[in-house]
DNA sequence: GCACTAAGTTCAAGCATTGAACGAATGAGG
DNA sequence: CCTCATTCGTTCAATGCTTGAACTTAGTGC
């Protein structure tokens, strides 16, 4: 610690509440102050060098009722934007962020990578990302991949075993000259449910299902992400010790009867849409398909929720499609298996997102840092 | 906020810093403020209070090398203390334990109470903890029970039914006059082996076993409760999902496998110690009885790393006790299903606390919550 | 025009840490 | 016995951030 550190830190503190206010909603000085505790003198002083520098503007005035009327501050409309990417088994998908948290474009590529060479992909990331990202600063970037990430390289893709020990996120910087930070698709798409919105609380675990399944686990409003990055790994959670053999060594994990590949291999279809489509006019193969895996989607989410304790579960990906088809049999399950479902009843819900839960979550990565770090928003 | 209440707050937290060295082991000004990064002129005006209250006392001298022989800081032997007690099914027990982390004294009761009316239970406790508690000032009293709590109320707790919704904290505090938190025996035992010394590292899950099976799972060296306190049921992780029925309502519980009556009456025993020399003199039944529990645990295990990623399994309570012949079916499950495993392997220690873990852990949680809120020492 | 209201700015005061200077207490060497 | 080197602990001016009060600004209502 240097000389008057502890000040500086308080000052950063201040300015962070100050820029979480914001993106929750624009405010003048005089609002932001009551809204952060915080005097008008400070506000006035926190936002003057964020103003300076093109982060913030003040909009014209406020016609409101009686006094001096207001000016109110919001993110600059060519202020800092961030950028996510997702590189998946089956597409790649890019989108840009504000720090206001909206959303300026978004594109999404259906592309099988599994055989393309690394370089080849990022190549492809890389100039989407060039097509869709505006004349304006850039944080950085949040890049998005199906598996264990280890300090900006994957470490373990069952799905994309090319990709595997290369430095994505090194990279991806090197072709765009930005930082790149890289992360689990399943943490990103829990990420976007929890910022710039709260979608489904403070904790939750968003669950999603590609070929394996995922789970995102929120804890006091951050992504948990274990020692080694390896938490929240629902699908090798076992329901059935004796049960069918799965690809990772162990014997009756969910993912063996309740990943997407099973689910439509048990009702004989070949694209998610087929078979929601086929649910959707009652066909009978479909629903017992759905109604199996939603069985031991239940069985595997009490486990998780006896040792976890949260109040919600958000069903997102494939899930989020099959929710309606799919909710009864996993909150069956649980409410005659989650000891807490006697007094508190754990909420199911579906995600709002979409397919642009990941990409999304890919950015909000980088517009949060730049939130709770706001020194960087003046380099 | 106040006018200055964020200056305030460094002040607390820096005041945490240097008690949270002294904990550790005690030492001079200028040691001090070389292991906190603070100056020496700030330690002498943080610890000059501690001393004036009769927190802290200053040694006499060390005759070290050259230069100014430095005067030690340390707790003072006449100090506060904090009482930690322990209402279970088979026993009562009570210690009682000074900031620096050393047991004063410490009881423990064989009785069953499980018949006994709650007025009667927390009599006895108050009178426990009256014989033991020196003449010097008491920080607050911890109390564990075997079952889920919610503010300072046992809500959940199938051994003890008698003391389900009895007012324990609130109870135990009017006959003591002192403040009373009411906790879990699973996250006490689990806080003991992180406070005041770490004794398996920053994260780990405490796992141990009496009637129930309990998890204690600390996180970025915190216990982690859940929302509702029901975080860590790892005896209600299911291992086969049509198993045998718990009675929880669901089925094929870890519990019904590993539990700690189940083991006994495979193995035609009736009591712990019976059991462990059963095992010492290679009684088959009692080492078939133990592998298969063994089995089941690791099994729960494997499902809980999974999911949290942790770096060590600390085996406690009975666990402990019968670990050399425990461990072995427990590593090879976890070997087998954990998917970290490969990379990095998943340590597996046994308590070193015995059967003071609990009631350790109950006085640590007000030693601790002394230090880290030092406001109130000077109450 | 004048009183009223609310937004935003200016400024002296308060406070915890810092670094440098200083005083205190001991060992080493002559 | 005296002096120097060394380390410990204290004193003190300086720093920089928030604060609250006073003040300025810019509108509304009558």
């Amino acid at each position: 610690m240097t000389t008057v550190d502890h000040l500086r830190q308080v000052r950063l503190g201040n300015l962070r509440t100050v820029l979480l206010a914001l993106v929750d909603r624009p405010g003048s000085r005089a609002d932001l102050a009551a809204r952060t505790g915080l005097t008008k003198a400070t506000l006035s002083n926190l936002t003057e060098p964020l103003l300076a520098n093109g982060i913030l503007v003040e909009e014209p005035a406020t016609l409101a009722g009686m006094g001096r009327p207001s000016k109110p501050l919001r993110f600059h409309p060519d202020g800092p934007v961030a950028v996510g990417a997702e590189i998946n088994v089956s597409h790649l998908a890019v989108e840009t962020l504000g720090l206001d948290g909206e959303t300026l474009r978004r594109v999404l590529v259906p592309t099988d990578i599994r055989d393309a060479p690394p370089d080849e992909v990022l190549d492809r990331v890389a100039e989407l990302i060039g097509e869709i990202t505006p004349a304006r600063p850039v944080l950085g970037v949040g890049l998005a991949v199906p598996g264990v990430v280890h300090e900006g390289v994957l470490v373990r893709a069952p799905n994309l075993p090319k990709l595997v020990g290369v430095p994505l996120a090194a990279g991806l910087a090197r072709r765009l000259n930005l930082d790149v930070e890289l992360d689990n698709e399943a943490n990103l798409a829990a990420l976007a449910h929890l910022w710039p919105r709260h979608l489904a609380g403070e904790d939750f675990v968003h669950v999603s299902a590609d070929v394996g399944i995922g789970a995102g686990v929120v804890l006091n409003g951050e992504v948990y992400r274990g020692v080694s990055g390896f938490a929240g790994e629902l699908g090798h959670v076992v329901i059935e010790r004796n049960g069918a053999l799965c690809t990772c060594g162990s014997r009756g994990c969910v993912e063996r009867y309740a990943g997407l590949d099973v689910i439509l291999r048990e009702a004989g279809r070949r694209r998610l849409d087929s078979l929601a489509k086929a649910l959707a006019a009652g066909d009978p193969k479909a629903l017992s398909a759905v109604k199996a895996a939603g069985e031991a989607l239940g069985v595997g989410l009490a486990t998780l929720m006896n040792l976890f304790d949260l109040p919600t579960v958000v069903l997102g990906g494939s899930y989020a499609v099959l929710h309606e088809h799919l909710s009864v049999a996993v909150q069956s399950e649980m409410d005659t298996r989650v000891l807490a479902g006697g007094e508190r009843h754990t909420t199911l819900v579906a995600s709002p997102l979409g397919e642009f839960a990941v990409v999304r979550g890919a950015a909000g990565l980088v517009t949060r840092r730049a939130v709770q770090q706001p020194e960087r928003l003046f380099a």
